[in-house]
DNA sequence: CGACCTGTTGATGGGCGTCAATTGTGGTGG
DNA sequence: CCACCACAATTGACGCCCATCAACAGGTCG
């Protein structure tokens, strides 16, 4: 695990944020942008496979992912290690930490990351000068516990089969939603270790089932990465409908 | 299923709360509790093994457990449930809703259960009047999603008898913090077919692990119900540590 | 070049699912 | 009052899904 590489340069004032160019955030007003960017602290630039937050320790930071992958995981005393959601462009994270004190998982990268840094002290200013902004805060949370009862769902009554499936399914309509593919193929720049700590499957068996799906022709196995290329029928074997959530808010 | 049958009486003005008399929970100054007062539509009292929020319905209300266990679930187009988490005397339930339309997951009750009525539609005006309850709100909806986070832990990397163990600790840490048991003996009214939907294990074999903890010495199997022996070797069984939380809001 | 990571495949065994039958209990209607 | 049924718990038999162990290939990097 390679420590975070912070950066102070600015790449991205808010005004030109990467976000606001995509069709899926919703737009903000000149009051909320600038309100928004005073509470920036700057941008944190990552490596791949580094570890931005740690299960344990206090941060007194909030993040935004602007750009590149994660993935949200948790350790058990001896090891086991259950990944129980991936970040992307728009998500926000370390609110747990900010609002429960300890952060309560940790977090890595899949791909180089930027993120943009709030003061996890400013947070209560952002309810009292901005309820529209609050709520969206709010809405956040609630959707990422949308994804975790699903992740749920999968991990306890889908066969190897079907959480394979949707796993993928999900990863990438997520991923297509935020515009992280823009016209090129799918591809999840994970490694089937990642996969069966996120399916609850050993890492052999993973394997195996991978294989199933490539003989399907729903995917193919790239170096380091899975191409998608059925994501219909991905979905459909999983039993799974990817109810598309048009716009949404980010912070 | 039976219907909820709706009362309009209400028993518990919110100065009488009766979730203030419990020390996990935080006061209110006056004037929130005028505010929550006015924001209060009423009362809630369902039978045992009652629905009260239906997955793919739309519900214009928001609900405070008062009194009353419950769990909350997912199905697959198949009738596969799991049971993602239950609901407890000062949970915040149906914001998934408020948020973002249709539930995506129901709820039904353990036991004749009590709540107090929301209206949806107040909630932004709570966010513009009250930043503090605001925040509280966020504040709830993010120790759920840290319960979802060990939930999937468990589900995903332990055994069968770790996670039998966890989930009884789990229950049972949760429902003594808002005194469910107050002084009695600690006792979980569920049936085995509810463990099973939660651990993701069949009936059978939920069963058969229910026995070992029992031959342990650990549980005692009642009529419909799990009484708890000794809660610190569950716990430490499965590897888990029952970090007490403190005083906590609610609304 | 050797160490390491990632993917792959075969062999073996055990954990857990499925099927099936039995018991006990409470509720319901004849 | 009792036959009947539904539900919850229990137990045994059987077999498959998936974990574990092991070995190997290819690629990357120091």
């Amino acid at each position: 695990m390679k420590e975070p590489a912070a950066r102070s340069e600015r790449k991205f004032p808010c005004e030109q944020c990467p976000l606001m160019r995509r069709k899926v955030f919703r737009d903000f007003n000149k009051k909320e942008l600038d309100f928004v960017s005073r509470l920036k602290r700057g941008e944190l630039s990552v490596d791949r496979s580094a570890t931005v937050l740690a299960e344990g320790t206090r941060n007194p930071h909030l993040y935004t992912v602007l750009m590149g992958w994660g993935f949200r995981y948790k350790l058990l005393p001896d090891g086991r290690r259950q990944i129980v959601n991936y970040v992307m462009p728009g998500d926000l994270i370390g609110l747990q930490g900010s609002l429960m004190g300890e952060m309560q998982h940790s977090i890595e990268t899949l791909s180089p990351m930027t993120l943009c840094v709030f003061e996890r002290s400013e947070l209560m200013s952002l309810y009292r000068e901005h309820p529209d902004l609050a709520y969206d805060v709010t809405w956040l949370a609630s959707r990422e516990e949308c994804m975790l009862d699903e992740n749920l769902l999968s991990v306890g009554r889908r066969t190897a089969l079907e959480r394979l499936a949707y796993l993928i399914a999900f990863l990438t309509n997520r991923a297509s939603a935020v515009g992280m593919f823009n016209g090129s193929a799918p591809l999840l720049p994970l490694t089937q270790q990642h996969l069966a700590d996120t399916l609850g499957l050993s890492l052999v068996h993973t394997n195996k089932t991978v294989r199933k799906l490539v003989q399907k022709n729903l995917i193919r196995w790239r170096d380091k990465g899975c191409e998608v290329l059925d994501l219909d029928q991905l979905a459909a074997l999983s039993g799974w409908d990817p109810s598309d959530e048009g716009i949404r808010p980010f912070i």
